[in-house]
DNA sequence: TAACAACGCTTTTTT
DNA sequence: AGCGTTGTTA
């Protein structure tokens, strides 16, 4: 193998150097915020290839994040040279395991065109299930049996496996639907996110012929964010390196936010338990913030029991302090921090690298009208995502039923769309028999048909549609999977439904579709493009132009940047409330890591600000500031006061000096009425 | 079946 | 406050 840059071990630490050289055995690398983690995983996969120890396909490297797997897999491929200019095993727990179920399906009782189902699908399933069972929605609401579910699943616990709580009458419920809800799973060919880890531990405990297959060809295992994974990502990463031993983990307990959703950070603080005779590396030395920025945050994160404990440091400069601001309300913090980066930080930095993140991506709206106000430029990150655009998923629906029959869910999501007088009592006919005979819609309404018991009218459109099906099936055979969906879309008469309609929203979402079918081109077939549409949850942010960022602190995970706006430290909010009273002090200690992510994103300047009041599901709430403030050490804060008076003549000079047009002193009228509403 | 009103839930985070 | 779901009516 050759290696294009071999001088891939200059300029890196001791610790570094020591956590990329040492190839064989368990390790764990516990990397500090901008401490060069991925940098450190990509020159250790470079080194494997170099030291001829494994070949490209002999290396499984897993992420949690799409985002992440796609920037090692670039960061990887410029060590390698061309021809073998990346790793297949690199990606996410799911895109993997998806992988490994689609080559042995049978052994789960699957076929390799199984469908994946996201939360959408998950949820009108569970409804489905609860409407037939006659349970109370209204008493059990579906959201609770989807979360228990999925809770279960991230434990590894199939409906057989399941251990009481001690809620015992709400597990009894919830183990029925979930009983019901695996085997309709099964019969419509699918599988939901936690199923593809599961699937592939039981493939894997039942076909140890299958296991032997991976453990012979897997030289390496390397995970990054391993203490963002929960038991059966745990177990799954076990089995597969029972034989070589060879497991590389890197992560940072410090920065566990997902515990919410299954991870369990014991995984990465009993590594050692584990696995035997493991080594541990720590990378304490950052790179990426100044001193007071550091500082705060160690301080804050300081508060928390239960870490692995280290200590950042860095030889950078002091650099400024971390700027507190309170603010009268959400609009004029919005109007402050446009203000900061209007005068201030544009002059600095490139707007693409100053960003303000937030608790919950609702936070986002009142920055983005501000903005678009004063005509700043922004992009929200992780806000609406491409594939669960209602259009785009009809779309993908049509192709999910054209790839495999069994596909109730997308059956159903597209049988009366364009409206087709397929209604309810025509659908619950259909599904009801499915229900009791064990079979998929499709096949239902076959038989349906054949005994003549549909209305007239829907008779027609029903066998119509399901013409179409078996025509696009044919067509698929002879045409690329791109030109499959322009054919569907007219045939369907979609393209027409949003045409007629001729507002605005419809264009918007026309034009979705055409950048879905161009999106479409980049994959092989339409399987890879489906399986895409499935796991990646965004197309390609586009990082073009001059743009200030909006996301939550959950989405910054990994990124930096050199100005961060912290807004809305106010208790209730950040701590959040929900998790507070879901989970207490453990749920505190993660809100006060998720402070401490955002924190450490900041390059130079860091600015934290809190409200007086703020408009929160149609009220106004009094409120304090977060806990989180007192916590930061004083000596790294800097207290900015700014009056209420003061904060007023802000806003209002703000406009003038932004806003074309809006000089007439009628304008300037209605913002001091507007400013008097809110007092 | 479709259009409209009433209701209630949301807004923590995501593969 | 705003959205989506459910219920009511034509």
């Amino acid at each position: 193998m050759q290696i294009s840059k071999l001088n891939y071990l200059n300029n890196l630490n001791k610790n570094q150097k020591e956590a990329i050289i040492d190839l064989d055995g368990p390790c764990l690398i516990v990397a500090g915020a901008g401490s060069g983690k991925t940098r450190v995983l990509t020159t250790r996969v470079a080194h494997i290839i170099n030291q001829n120890k494994a070949w490209p396909n002999q290396i499984l490297c897993v992420t949690f994040t799409n985002k992440a797997a796609k920037e090692m897999q670039v960061r990887i491929s410029k060590f390698l040279d061309k021809k073998v200019s990346s790793l297949p095993w690199l990606g996410t727990f799911h895109s993997v395991s998806a992988k490994l179920l689609r080559k042995h399906a049978s052994a789960v009782g699957l076929n390799s065109h199984f469908t994946i189902i996201d939360q959408d699908d998950q949820m009108r399933l569970i409804k489905n299930i609860a409407k037939a069972e006659n349970i109370d929605i209204k008493k059990l609401s579906p959201n609770i049996i989807l979360s228990i579910i999925n809770q279960w699943k991230n434990k590894g616990w199939l409906p057989k496996d399941v251990v009481s709580k001690g809620n015992i009458t709400l597990e009894k419920a919830v183990l029925k639907v979930y009983k019901f809800y695996q085997e309709r799973l099964k019969i419509l060919n699918s599988c939901d996110f936690g199923d593809l880890i599961l699937h592939c531990v039981t493939m894997f405990e039942k076909n140890p012929d299958i296991l032997e297959l991976y453990l012979n060809n897997f030289k390496y295992v390397l995970v990054d964010e391993y203490q963002d994974s929960n038991h059966i990502q745990s177990k799954w990463l076990n089995l597969l390196t029972k034989k070589n031993n060879n497991i590389c983990c890197v992560g940072d307990d410090d920065q566990s936010i997902y515990s919410w959703r299954g991870a369990e950070i014991g995984n990465f603080l009993n590594f050692d338990k584990t696995y035997k005779n493991s080594k541990i590396i720590k990378l304490e030395q950052n790179y990426r913030s100044t001193q007071n920025i550091l500082d705060a945050a160690s301080g804050l994160i300081s508060k928390n029991r239960g870490r692995l404990g280290k200590k950042l440091w860095t030889d950078g400069t002091k650099g400024e302090l971390v700027k507190l601001t309170c603010y009268k309300n959400g609009r004029d913090e919005a109007t402050g921090i446009g203000d900061i980066i209007e005068q201030n930080l544009k002059k600095k930095y490139s707007l693409n690298n100053v960003a303000i993140l937030v608790r919950a991506i609702f936070q986002t709206r009142e920055f983005e009208e501000r903005f678009l106000k004063i005509g700043m430029s922004y992009r929200v990150i992780g806000g609406t995502k491409f594939y669960e655009r209602a259009e785009v998923k009809d779309s993908v629906a049509f192709l999910r039923i054209v790839n495999q029959k069994n596909d109730d869910l997308a059956f159903e999501r597209i049988i009366n769309v364009p409206k087709r007088s397929l209604g309810e009592s025509t659908i619950k006919q259909i599904y009801d028999w499915g229900r009791a005979n064990k079979q998929s819609l499709e096949n239902s309404s076959y038989v349906l048909l054949q005994q003549n018991k549909i209305k007239p009218k829907a008779k027609i459109s029903l066998m119509g549609i399901l013409k179409l099906f078996d025509k696009w099936r044919l067509d698929l055979k002879e045409k690329k999977h791109y030109e499959l969906m322009e054919i569907i879309l007219d045939e369907s008469g979609y393209s027409k439904m949003l045409k007629d309609k001729k507002d605005l929203e419809s264009e918007g979402r026309l034009e979705n579709l055409k950048e879905l079918i161009r999106g479409m081109r980049d994959f092989d077939n339409l399987q890879s493009f489906l399986e895409h549409a499935a796991l990646a949850t965004s197309i390609d942010q586009n990082w073009d132009g001059e743009k200030v960022n909006l996301m939550t602190m959950h989405g910054s995970k990994g990124l930096e940047f050199d100005a961060v706006f912290l807004p809305g430290w106010e208790e209730g909010l950040f701590p959040h409330q929900k998790s507070l009273e879901e989970k207490g002090d453990l749920a505190l200690e993660e809100e006060r890591r998720l402070a401490y992510v955002g924190l450490t994103r900041a390059k130079k300047e860091s600015f934290i600000s809190f409200v007086m009041n703020r408009m929160y599901r149609g009220d106004w709430i009094d409120s304090l500031a977060s806990r989180f403030i007192e916590e930061i050490p004083e000596k790294n804060i800097q207290k900015e006061d700014i009056t209420e008076q003061k904060n007023e003549d802000f806003i209002f000079n703000q406009d003038i000096d932004y806003e074309e047009g809006t000089k007439s002193p009628g304008w300037a009228r209605l913002q001091r009425n507007k400013i008097k509403k809110l007092k």
